[in-house]
DNA sequence: AAGACGAAAGTGGTTGA
DNA sequence: TCAACAACTTTCGTCTT
């Protein structure tokens, strides 16, 4: 990490220093910081004994990603350092701190804004901290790379929420996000898309049984029919029927057959609303479980019963 | 009359030359 | 950069309950 950076811009000098406590890459020679705010992404995966921990782990006071600064506020310069320099040494030393101080709090108040906004798309979606903490972090991430740049801020953090979302296994549709943030649906797939690959954060494709607990309540469904529902699923996954596939349209397709064996019929228009597909889609996903799970005859066996 | 079904044409995004 | 392509949607007509 500290050798992306191996040369002081200012001054050329290689006497770098990087202060991980502070996040913040500095030049010895000259004072300018040159990273700030960085963090330590890389992971320690194990802690032997609970000496080595304290010198492996990297934490130190807490921090949150979802204060704008994370409290890692840094300035050029203590009033110590200046009077230790000459009048030109000082001069510049002035240029710095002003130069700095104005770059700093540009991305401050992006960030206060930001967050500002994520934290009230995450209340009205009943998102839980975590997910809050983990798109604030990849907000910050994001605007630390100037990501943001050409996009809307808004966007960003919707892209941010949802990538958090799928990374905490409490997906959220496109279209839910869509609402909340007053997003457009493919706006944000693409700020999420460039993102993620900007950010190198790998996702899963979600899985599809994430959805059916939200679904099944949604829809006043029984608790059997979403175990049911997940059986079914399982079943899919083995076939491969879905790879490749939407993965709302395959939860919403699996409840809906669930909830016919199950005696509790909901009408394809119902699933396909809460869900937010077509009626087409389940309809195809729906045809596709059929003939590979060989659920007709269950399917006839209620029927008979009525 | 409402729901289920299927065909056909359209949309936005990915992929591979 | 462009064209082919897969998944999904929209729309609409027909069949079933």
């Amino acid at each position: 990490m500290a050798d992306l950076v191996k040369k002081c811009p200012e001054c050329g000098g290689q006497n770098l220093s990087w202060h991980r406590e502070k996040g913040e890459i500095s030049c010895k020679d000259c004072g300018l910081v040159i990273e700030d705010k960085m963090v330590d992404f890389t992971q320690e995966w194990r802690e032997f004994d609970s000496d080595s921990g304290d010198s492996k782990r990297r934490t130190g006071a807490p921090m949150t990603y979802t204060q704008f600064d994370q409290g890692l506020g840094t300035e050029v310069g203590q009033k110590g350092d200046l009077l230790k320099l000459g009048g030109k040494n000082r001069d510049k030393f002035f240029r710095l701190r002003k130069w700095q101080y104005r770059i700093s709090t540009a991305i401050e108040r992006n960030l206060k804004l930001a967050l500002a906004e994520l934290k009230r798309v995450s209340s009205y979606l009943k998102l839980p901290k975590s997910v809050e903490e983990e798109s604030a972090r990849i907000y910050t991430l994001a605007v630390q790379k100037g990501l943001v740049r050409g996009r809307s801020m808004e966007s960003v953090v919707a892209g941010a929420l949802y990538a958090a979302c799928r990374r905490h296994d409490v997906p959220r549709t496109l279209d839910e996000l869509s609402e909340a943030s007053g997003i457009e649906k493919k706006e944000i797939g693409r700020t999420y898309r460039f993102v993620t690959r900007e950010l190198g954060i790998t996702l899963l494709p979600s899985n599809p049984a994430d959805y059916i607990a939200r679904f099944t309540s949604a829809l006043r469904l029984s608790a059997e029919t979403q175990s049911r529902s997940i059986k079914i699923l399982e079943n899919a996954q083995k076939a491969e029927l879905t790879s490749g596939r939407g993965p709302t349209g395959i939860a919403a397709a699996a409840l809906y057959v669930a909830a016919l064996i199950n005696g509790e019929k909901r009408t394809q228009r119902e699933v396909a609303d809460v869900a937010g597909v077509t009626e087409v889609t389940i309809r195809n996903r729906y045809k596709e479980l059929l003939d590979e799970l060989k659920l007709e005859k269950e399917i006839k066996k209620v029927k008979k019963k009525k």
